[in-house]
DNA sequence: TACAAAATGATTGTGTACCAACTATAGGAG
DNA sequence: CTCCTATAGTTGGTACACAATCATTTTGTA
C-alpha cells in the first residue's frame, strides 16, 4: 500500500537522473554537462539570440540559464554580445572554438541518443515518446 | 540536423521537471517537496532505518538524503537516533506528527498519481513504464 | 590481539533548477 | 515629453543531485 516507487513521477525522476549522468560521463571529455549540450545544440541551430528566446529553445528559465552561460562562456564556447537594437538585451554567440569542435560533438551525442534507444522496437519508441510529450504538457 | 529536443535525455528532462513543479505546487501544503514525500512514503513502510537502507528505497545518493532529512527533521517530519547495535549509523524514524498526517498525504500523492495516468490507455502505460523501467537500468 | 580493509555518514565543491526581487531599459498612453 | 507598465537579464535564496574526500567505526584476517 502507498507505494510512491509506482508513480509516474518517481520512475520519471529516476530515469532522468540515470540519462542525464550516461550523458554527463560520457560528455566530460568535451567539458560540457547535458543541460550545457543542450544549450550548444540550441545555438548551433543558430546563435546570435538573446537569453530569452534561448530558454525558450531549450525550455529552462532565463536565471537557470546565466549559470549555464557564465560557464560555458568560461570554457571558451560562447560569448555574450550587447544588442545593438536593445540595449536590455544581450546575444549569445558560439565562440570559433565551439564551431570547430561542434560536429564531432553533436554526432557524439546523436550516438547516445541512438544507443539509448537500441534495445526498443520503433512501435515501443512511439508509445514512449507520445506518452512524454503528452506529459510535458501537464499543466501548472 | 542535430536537433537535441529529439533526444530521450532531453524530454525526459523536461518532462521530469514539470512532473515534479505539478507534484511541488500541490504538496506545499503539507512542506513536502516531492523528494521529501519520496523519503516520507519509504519510511511509511518500515522507519528506523539507516541512510544508507533509505537511499536504496528512494534510488537517492546519501549525500543528497543528508540535506533531505535535514529539512524534514526541522520540519518535524523525521526523527534522527542512534543506532545502538552501530555507532556509526543514525536511524531515521517518522515522529508522530507524521504518522497522524501519513494517511492524507499519500491517499492524496496516490491521487496525483492517478490524475498523470488518467489520459493514458492501460496498453500506452504498460508500455511507457517497461520503457521507462528498462531505461532505469541505464548502465554507468 | 593487532591491524589493515571495508563500511558508513558527514562535508565540501560543482552544477543545475526555479522563484522572487531588483536594475535597467523600452514602449505606450495621455 | 512624461509617467506607467512591460520586458531582459542578473542576483539571492532554497532545494536537489552526485563525486570526491575525510573521519570514525566495524570487520576480517593474520
Amino acid at each position: 500500500m502507498y507505494d510512491a516507487r509506482k508513480h509516474i513521477c518517481f520512475n520519471v525522476g529516476r530515469v532522468m537522473r540515470r540519462v542525464y549522468d550516461h550523458y554527463e560521463k560520457r560528455l566530460s571529455p568535451f567539458s560540457l554537462t547535458p543541460p550545457q549540450y543542450f544549450v550548444f545544440n540550441a545555438l548551433w541551430m543558430g546563435d546570435g539570440i538573446s537569453i530569452g528566446k534561448l530558454g525558450e529553445r531549450v525550455s529552462l528559465d532565463t536565471s537557470t540559464l546565466t549559470g549555464i552561460v557564465d560557464r560555458m562562456e568560461r570554457n571558451g564556447y560562447v560569448e555574450r554580445k550587447p544588442n545593438p537594437d536593445d540595449r536590455r538585451s544581450v546575444l549569445v554567440f558560439l565562440t570559433a572554438t565551439a564551431r570547430e569542435l561542434g560536429p564531432r560533438v553533436l554526432q557524439f551525442a546523436d550516438e547516445l541518443d541512438a544507443t539509448l534507444r537500441h534495445p526498443f522496437s520503433k512501435g515501443e519508441m512511439d508509445t514512449f515518446e507520445r506518452v512524454l510529450r503528452s506529459l510535458a504538457e501537464t499543466p501548472d
